[in-house]
DNA sequence: CGTCCGTGGGTGAGCGCTCACACCGACACG
DNA sequence: CGTGTCGGTGTGAGCGCTCACCCACGGACG
């Protein structure tokens, strides 16, 4: 049965019916050793019986502490973001952390002060920022938060502010691969399709590419994330002239390419290889299936969470990075 | 400045600072009309000096207004679910609600009964349950839950519980105008290619098939809402005899469809159409572009947000639908 | 000139919990 | 047989806010 809306039970009407003080209650709560095994039964029946939950916000009030993460994240459905906002929300919770969650439509100083205020606000113990422009780590640089903060970002440029810290896959090491690949591959013209280089993520595929390149590296070029910038682009390349092989900085450039391509008869791999970044769900079996660089979402997850907790516990944190893995497909294997 | 981090202001630190007492601090914060303005001008100045916060867990404790949402969602990166917890995060945070999420991998009862109390013992106003299964549906009739839950989801046989609404985007509508416009393009054997059968999307979509098909409808296939199993399932019509038309549950089903028919040598749309559901980005630029039907996940988010803001302010909730929009592509528009 | 009411503001209680500490009996030890 | 120690439990304060209520003052009104 429920009792009437009225007020729900508090810890000092469980103590009533168990016929213990609400301390007790507390104990048996919070797994206090001393508590004989009797009367911490009592107290478990007591709680059943009146569908006791205790009242977190009394708790924070006490403890100053939320129990609660915020997350950052931009205000689409891309795969990378998204993924990783599953990956942290996963790993907050295996450790007893909610995931309040911002979603952002432009990473511009303004909206990121807003919802740091946001979260600030709530008294969360932490926050993470999922995907990061430079515009944003100096935004966060500039607001003095008083609870860590976590770059989801594998940038190593992030500035050097107390409380703030970054975790990532690293960019760098997983357009190498993808680079290095095309090249065993006999693809000699590796032409690099950039992100938006605002964004930390893409700064670091194209430095990867850049290294692997070495200084007789081509001009690479510069698009959003989207694929009909990709499109765009093919037709343009399809017009133009075709590098050997083509390193898109995501999948979704990719897979506009692989469209243009397509439409304007360019034979993929045959006149020119595509490689990916992300390897998002349907990757498999894009036209042909896409050769690309898988990222674990879910031990970045873990990571950040665990830097987040040691920077709350006070702990020296330590920059970490997680290993790409190169995912290969017929879009970028050289025909026999 | 930041002062040292032992006790952040408190309303009271900023009464004294403003020579008022806490009340008329609380007032100014509150906007509370009885304020001289010029009270009203030292206590923010104090607050700003002060860098002073409001602390939402004593709020809470006093108000029980947590002015928190809970967001049961799926662990994956598919689109729709993706979507609408973007649309509803916005719809959230303009009428100044956090939104606070919870993954889960299965929808099964067991899952969900943990994510409710999860949520219930930290006090949320609301909850919202994205891509619900009918196993879910009961799972939360049975919690008896204090505050309003709405499903996002069409199903027209959502169990008539207290406190618990429903709203979403109209799939049988969606499926009626993909399954129409094969018809009306000349495609007489329109297959349907459903997703998985506990999910009240999946069996909405299906049913707004067979509304237009009628009795002489062909038998459906089953399947999950990934792309390998798209796959598969083309790789064995493409064996045993292809239908004229298809519409997939999801543009992943789609995706995969036409992956194993581009393989096979089955031509899109000249030996048969294709139409999928969702939009997600990149649908525009598979091979060839996807027919398929688009959702308001905005329009979405805010109903959800509404219904339970009105069930929050105990008024009545009418169920409401929003209607899904059909857009035209080369996979599905019949060769001249 | 007393009464009434509205404006601007203060006072104190209490939301439900945790933390520090007091207490009490039992048992060990010198 | 006094003194220490320790398991098991209770007491009270206080976290930072809002809510209900009270108070002072001034102008309008009969």
């Amino acid at each position: 049965m429920m009792n009437s809306a009225a007020r729900p039970p508090a810890m000092s009407d469980v103590a009533a019916l168990a016929g213990v003080s609400h301390q007790t209650v507390s104990r048996v709560l919070n797994d206090h050793p001393s508590v004989r095994p009797e009367t911490r039964e009592r107290v478990a029946e007591a709680i059943l019986q009146l569908g006791y939950r205790r009242n977190s916000a009394a708790r924070t009030l006490v403890t100053r502490r939320s129990g609660t993460l915020g997350v950052v994240t931009p205000a689409t459905a891309l795969y990378g973001p998204t993924s990783t906002l599953v990956g942290l929300e996963e790993a907050a919770r295996v450790v007893g952390w909610f995931v309040s969650v911002a979603t952002i439509r432009q990473f511009d100083g303004d909206s990121m002060h807003t919802a740091l205020e946001h979260f600030l606000g709530q008294g969360v113990d932490g926050i993470a920022i999922i995907a990061p422009t430079t515009e944003v780590a100096q935004a966060i640089a500039a607001i003095a938060s008083p609870v860590p903060v976590v770059l989801i970002s594998s940038a190593s440029d992030v500035p050097p502010v107390p409380h703030l810290h970054a975790v990532g896959v690293d960019q760098r090491h997983g357009a190498r691969l993808a680079t290095q690949h095309l090249l065993d591959q006999g693809f000699a013209d590796v032409v690099h399709v950039a992100g938006p280089q605002d964004w930390f993520d893409a700064q670091d595929r194209l430095a990867g590419w850049r290294e692997v390149m070495g200084p007789g590296a081509p001009e690479h070029v510069e698009a959003g994330w989207d694929a009909a910038d990709g499109y765009e682009l093919g037709l343009r390349m399809a017009r133009e002239g075709l590098p050997s092989a083509i390193f898109a900085a995501n999948d979704q450039l990719a897979l506009g390419l692989l469209h243009a391509f397509w439409e304007r008869g360019v034979r993929v791999p045959d006149d020119v290889a595509v490689v990916g970044f992300d390897d998002e769900v349907g990757a498999a079996h894009y036209t042909p299936p896409l050769t690309t660089v898988r990222q674990d979402f879910g031990a970045l997850g873990r990571l950040a969470v665990d830097s987040l907790q040691a920077a709350f516990d006070g702990k020296d944190v330590a920059r970490q990075q997680i290993p790409a893995e190169l995912v290969v497909r017929a879009s970028s294997v050289r025909p026999a």
